[in-house]
DNA sequence: ACAATATGATACAATTATAGTATCATATTG
DNA sequence: CAATATGATACTATAATTGTATCATATTGT
């Protein structure tokens, strides 16, 4: 059971990488040189993450990738919809309606109280809060506040 | 992505139909009948939970299965772990290494407290809890008792 | 112009996990 | 000994995950 599959992670240390070179554009060779990834695996990953806009690409030489959103603003969980479509941790559904059994489906009531809480903190992870030990610190702060 | 699969949900409400009843034994028909799940599937379903000891079972007429654990001590990440193998929101390794990029592994890290926090609360939802609405209070309680 | 370089689009393939089915063996009860 | 119910086990189908590979297109330097 996994909750973040490997593209995602991909991604992530992808975004992480980039991120580190701030404005300067890095390209698909070099990243894969960094981060150890199969080459053709990473380019769909970069691929995927132009299109839905938070990478800026340039073709031919010297072309690579750049951020098109600042670290801070990519959070863990936009990533995760994207690789891995919506989060839902049950769907605890029988035949497309919903369960009919166990009074009141308490299960799926503490399944999604849960899963509030995971979103919460995922949306708590950015690219930022990553690479950076500060900014870790005072996310882990906003994520104890945000618990109150 | 699920936290829950399919047998685990299924498992789960056969054991709360199973609690219901108490020191009575049920049957594989009769449960099918309440649960609307498939006969095979939930009969190999219960077979597992035979052999791991949260039930009995009894054959011939008017054979069926029962509990062999108490409700309030079987935990929802148990028969996770029983239908779904040990719980890791993120393996994040790469090449059976520990990922030897971004410093310190601080995504690392971050997805390992979001797993305590999701374990410790899975750990709080026992059959008894899904099936007593008074339990569930209880429980919650007990839930934001461990949070401080 | 054109060759080198780098991404874009797209199709395909391998492996694993999930979800479900089916059959024969074995034990219990009346 | 027949009916009934679980035990053991093998098989299948579908979907998700994890990749691979190829051709098209845009950019840059000579």
């Amino acid at each position: 059971m996994k909750l973040i599959t490997r593209n995602t992670d991909y991604a992530v240390r992808a975004l992480c990488c980039i991120a580190e070179k701030k404005e300067k554009i890095i390209s698909t060779d070099r990243l894969v040189k960094s981060l150890d990834i199969p080459r053709s695996f990473l380019r769909k990953i970069l691929q995927i993450l132009t299109k839905e806009e938070l990478l800026h690409s340039s073709k031919g030489k010297d072309g690579g990738f750049s951020l098109a959103v600042s670290p801070e603003k990519i959070t863990l969980i936009e990533v995760m919809k994207i690789f891995q479509g919506s989060i839902r941790l049950s769907e605890h559904k029988f035949k497309k309606s919903d369960c009919p059994h166990i009074k009141n489906c308490l299960l799926k009531k503490k399944i999604d109280e849960i899963e509030k809480e995971v979103i919460k903190k995922l949306k708590a992870i950015t690219i930022l809060s990553i690479i950076k030990k500060k900014e870790v610190k005072v996310n882990d702060q906003e994520v104890r506040d945000l618990q109150m």
